[in-house]
Parts: C-alpha cells; sequence; structure tokens
DNA sequence: AATCGTTCCTGATAGC
DNA sequence: TGCTATCAGGAACGAT
C-alpha cells in the first residue's frame, strides 16, 4: 500500500510532466471521481507543479486549482506513451484494473489502476486544499517536524499506544500499517506501549526512526510488498528491508525470537517481544 | 468532543 | 476439484 514513501517517490517522478498540460479524460468507474465537472475543470489545465501533502499526489493547476489523487490500498499511476485510446476504443482489451486515463499534451498518458478501487480523484480550489492540509497532521518530513514539536503531539495522547498515535494522520501525516510496524522495531520499543510509559530518551527514539525509516524506505523508492509500483511499473526495494512487517511466526534477525503479531484497531501490527520493550 | 465501528472493494487464502 | 467464507487495509462517515 502507498504511504508516505511511496506517495514521495511517485511525485518525484511525476516533476517530469511539470509543464504538460492535460488534454483528455477516461474513466470507467467514476464513483471515484469526488468532484463535480471534473473533467472540464481538468482539460486545457497545465501543470505548474506536482507535490505530496500527506498521502496525497496534488498537482497545482495552471488556473489555481488542484488535481487531487489518493491512491488508498491499492492505486497505481503508469506513465505510459502507448496509444490507449485504441485500448479504449475497443481494439484491444483493456487491463482489468485500468479505471481512469489521463491525457497529456506532450507526455502521453497517466493510467490510474486500482484493484480494490478504494483510490480517489477531485479537482478542489485553494481553499478544500488548505483545508485538507489542516486537518491532516505535520509532516514528518517537513523542517517543523523537531522533537520539541514531536512532544507536544504526544502530550494529550498518553493512554494512546505507539502504533495508533503512528497511525492517526490527524497527528502525523503519511505513516501506514508497515512504517508503523518498522518504526517501533527500529527504536527497540513494543508498538503496545502506551504513550505514557515512554520516558524522554524512548520518544527521542521514536522521533529519530520515523525520520529514519521514511528517509531509507524513500532512498529505496517505497516498500513493493505487493502491489505498490512506481510510475514506470518498476518495484521498490525496501520490502528486502523489513524486520517485522508480516513476519509473524518467522525468526527475529537480530536475536532469534518469534515475530508477535496482534491487532490494533483492526490493522495487523508486528513486533519483536525481545528486541521491543 | 473524542472515539468507536462500519463501509467501500477484490484477490488471496483457508476450510470443507 | 470447486465452492463459499474470511481477511487485508486508508480514511471518510455515522453512531455513540
Amino acid at each position: 500500500m502507498p504511504e508516505l514513501p511511496e506517495v514521495q517517490t511517485i511525485v518525484n517522478d511525476l516533476q517530469a510532466l511539470t509543464g504538460d498540460t492535460f488534454t483528455g479524460f477516461w474513466t470507467n468507474f467514476s464513483k471515484a471521481v469526488k468532484s463535480k465537472n471534473f473533467e472540464k475543470d481538468l482539460i486545457g489545465q497545465k501543470i505548474k507543479s506536482v507535490r505530496r501533502v500527506s498521502k496525497n499526489i496534488v498537482f497545482e493547476l495552471a488556473n489555481k486549482n488542484f488535481l487531487v489523487l489518493h491512491l488508498k490500498m491499492t492505486g497505481k499511476l503508469i506513465l505510459s506513451d502507448k496509444n490507449i485510446m485504441s485500448l479504449v476504443t475497443g481494439h484491444l482489451s483493456l487491463p482489468k484494473h485500468l479505471h481512469h486515463i489521463f491525457y497529456l499534451k506532450k507526455n502521453g498518458v497517466i493510467e490510474f489502476h486500482d484493484i480494490r478501487k478504494f483510490a480517489t480523484l477531485e479537482i478542489v480550489d485553494a481553499k478544500k486544499l488548505f483545508e485538507i492540509s489542516k486537518i491532516k497532521g505535520i509532516d514528518p518530513l517537513s523542517e517543523n517536524f523537531t522533537l520539541k514539536k514531536f512532544r507536544e503531539i504526544l502530550e494529550n495522547k498518553k493512554n494512546k499506544n505507539i502504533k495508533s498515535v503512528l497511525m492517526d494522520q490527524s497527528l502525523i501525516s503519511g505513516i501506514g500499517n508497515i512504517y508503523a510496524s518498522e518504526i517501533p522495531y527500529d527504536a527497540k520499543l513494543s508498538p503496545l506501549r502506551k504513550i505514557g510509559s515512554l520516558n524522554k530518551n524512548e520518544i527521542s527514539s521514536l522521533h529519530k526512526s520515523i525520520l529514519k525509516i521514511l528517509k531509507k524506505a524513500i532512498e529505496l523508492r517505497g516498500t513493493s510488498f505487493s502491489d505498490y509500483r512506481d510510475v514506470k511499473g518498476s518495484k521498490g526495494s525496501f520490502q528486502d528491508h523489513l524486520k517485522v512487517y508480516k513476519k509473524a511466526g518467522k525468526k527475529c534477525a537480530k536475536c532469534g525470537t518469534i515475530i508477535a503479531k496482534s491487532v490494533v484497531e483492526q490493522r495487523s501490527t508486528f513486533y519483536c517481544p525481545t528486541c521491543q520493550r
């Protein structure tokens, strides 16, 4: 599932489309399109910039609006220069999970695939984008995410455990289920620990591990555990560095203890009962 | 006001 | 073999 590192990788690659213009749009699943007049608002618009807002991919358009894409679980963007029009018009069979296509003036098309159809597309104005950014928590890669700021965020969350705080997008935005297991492992803290039980050093470790793991995952172009691919269809490689995620029953590489799994807020959580305290 | 459960959806896997 | 049942999982939404 695309989390902050995966979305950042995609956004970095989409920079290549800056200056290009949307010339058309096709969909066979319009339920995913959340704004009215989507096509009308899109066509003819030049891309001024591409950036990430939490796990959203945001295209700044020339008319001051923003195309906002959220990949949710299985959304995938693929840049392609093949003649997709012939696919849509029935000359060839469409890939099963290709649900939306953006046509560009210079760079071919952006194919938007989505197996589980949770992904969303919308065009919003600056005010709405500001609201979206505001309801999301702090971006852990922004320079504002200092240790001091992190302590402030945790101040009112004493009864929550580490896992749910990392996953709560209204506190810190961008961390999903994979990194919410890998970060506590790196910090040698149990994901089930209550925030209120953490001492100063432990909070500092957690803060360091958030930055370390996310940055490393971006360097490795994300985690291709199952569906995630970059815009060229290539895998990332952080999956080769996972220590606990989806490793229940296997031995911890560091100490040999069997990795445990427990469910926190309906989400699987993995940890080493020996290395993580 | 904060927290909890439900919902969207399909492929993979388990169980019989 | 082939069927059905269960699960994964981001985040909006409704319910408490």
